[in-house]
DNA sequence: CTGAAAGCGCTTACAG
DNA sequence: CTGAAAGCGCTTACAG
């Protein structure tokens, strides 16, 4: 409970006062000369002086005493369900610009901490540790939903819309995904199947959707065996292809919901002697770097998650919490051509 | 600037005062309960009214008012110079348990962001958001160690050693590098190559030293021809593995020093028309759940990440910051094999 | 066994 | 153009 000391030295800290003292003015001139308080009518030389005192003594703000007398935390809390998942990493490192432009720190915390669950996140957050919360994907629970309503905390589902409250920034998952069948159809197949993602996902909805948007577009018929349920994950990438080369008329590509999934799709594939693009194609939504280094390199969908994860940032930090917000991101989505796509033989 | 209300609806936010109130006690008395102040002796009776109060008003101590009065903040910082690289995300989730256990937020902040480096981290942080700072990977600058000095704040590297302080903890990556090649040795490999890390990063150094003490080991000479600096993504496994095969006398087994420069390798491999494992072994360092759906499914070795993360967040938490902490981490390290390593032909 | 008081470091109407 | 004062919501010796 002492005071800590830096790594090995000790830095008395430095407050408004000290700054006022040395600069021979009362502390509420060098707060509003920190705060660049438009409404501050400062001779020139008060200021220089001021501004000299403040960097002489390498002056800091508290944020405790800031957001206790304030009320705003200057920080914002982005809940995701796992680190380990890439299509996170980038809507948190959009976040994260987002909110240091902002001035905000970012706090993420995921649900593999904990005995898991956003409850013990929200638990730990306690009380203005943060200005709003970002929830990407993932389920929130009823009782989560309820505690969420009671925080007082303004709050933002991204890449998911929520349960009830008409709050959510998404992207175009139906456009990337018809992005992604359209190439296909226009290099000639017309038995693609969908490695589709988990039954809760809705982003996993919305790519099944512009699947068969796109097929209907192009006149061709669905065939539901061609529609089969996976994870995110390769695991569940590996297991459709299973099930599908199974069935008594196989197709000659494959839509794959997540890049990840692929990963397991491209394994399994060649596990069964089936040869990509060879005999059979592959396209997966989300880019990646490694994606260029699979075998064969992975024709993808790349969706503009960092962009999705700035706008909400910034969505949540401007727009008042009871306002509807319901954006899908614009950015571009761009289909990235490898090599595991070709012509059906 | 209003005081913001939740995703539509109003709370007004309940304080100390509120249930003491309620409670009929002062609020003194509220907060040691809320402490759990061992030296409180309160009569039974009045510690059931408070604590019926606290339930009924659903209250949250307010973190800044505390933290300004305590001066802890009740978070620990994290930086990473990268949210997509994967072994940062099992030391993040390693700190985050751990932070958790000890009812600490995390913060972790990445080089992406922002101007990128450090400095605007530290910046954002500004003074008292954080009890102390993990450093992980990337390169520090001297201006940044500088500014740590000043900040009076405790800090730590994380998987890799400081510049000067004899504060870290990290991994025994040699041993890990020597269980590696020791499997390649045992298998009857005698051309042993090294696909190292970037020349600043200190686990390279170290995971380079581990190879050439398990070459020596076992009597094998060294062929400074077989050993090639690369990076730790893949197209610094692909190079590698280009100029290795232009060589005269090219190895029989590839140690790599990073699972995501491996797939640039087994990428590279491929191209070359070098079948693995038939003509060239891979084994590499760190495991990742893809490692088993690459092509030919990779032999790793698997380092406790999450242990470095949860460890180097309860030292940080623990240990006083003008102590030296010079920590291994020796939770096991596993020889995890798959198909990417075979005898020599 | 419980209460009154001081003070952490800021910001912001208000006074002069 | 600048200063004095109140108060944000806590915790913690101290008094009784």
């Amino acid at each position: 409970m002492t005071q800590s000391t830096g790594g090995g030295r000790r830095a008395r800290r430095v407050t408004l006062a000290d700054v006022a003292g040395r600069a021979g003015v009362d502390k509420a001139v060098v707060s509003r000369v920190v705060n660049d308080d438009p409404l501050l009518n400062i001779r020139p030389e008060t200021r220089a002086r001021v501004l000299a005192a403040l960097k002489e003594l390498d002056y800091r703000p508290n944020a405790a005493a800031r957001s206790l007398r304030t009320s705003r935390a200057g920080t914002v809390g982005l809940f995701i369900p796992d680190f380990a998942n890439p299509v996170y990493t980038e809507i948190i490192t959009g976040a994260e610009t987002a909110a240091a432009e902002r001035g905000c720190a970012l706090m993420v915390g995921s649900s593999t901490a904990g005995r898991g669950g956003a409850q013990s996140y929200l638990d730990l957050l306690g009380q203005g540790r943060v200005d709003g919360l970002l929830l990407a994907g993932g389920a929130i629970t009823d009782e989560e939903q309820a505690t969420l309503a009671d925080r007082g905390l303004p709050w933002l589902f991204v890449n998911r819309r929520g349960p009830a409250a008409g709050r959510h920034v998404i992207l175009d998952d139906v456009l990337g995904a018809r992005m992604a069948v359209e190439h296909l159809l226009d290099l000639g197949h017309r038995r693609i199947a969908h490695v589709g993602g988990p039954a809760g996902a809705d982003t996993a909805h919305r790519r099944r959707d512009g699947y068969i948007t796109a097929l209907r577009s192009a006149g061709v018929e669905e065939d539901p065996r061609l529609l089969v349920q996976g994870t995110y994950g390769p695991e569940g990438g590996a297991q459709a292809v299973h099930r599908l080369l199974d069935g008594p008329e196989p197709p000659t590509a494959l839509f794959v919901a997540n890049v990840t999934s692929a990963i397991g799709v491209l394994s399994a594939l060649r596990a069964h002697g089936v040869a990509v693009p060879g005999e059979m194609s592959v396209v997966a939504v989300h880019d990646l770097p490694l994606a260029e280094y699979l075998i064969p390199p992975l024709t993808t969908v790349r969706m503009p998650l960092r962009a999705l994860g700035a706008r909400a940032t910034r969505l949540l930090l401007s727009v008042p919490a009871d306002h509807p917000v319901e954006e899908v991101v614009r950015e571009p989505i761009e289909l990235v051509m490898r090599q595991s796509t070709a012509k059906p033989k």
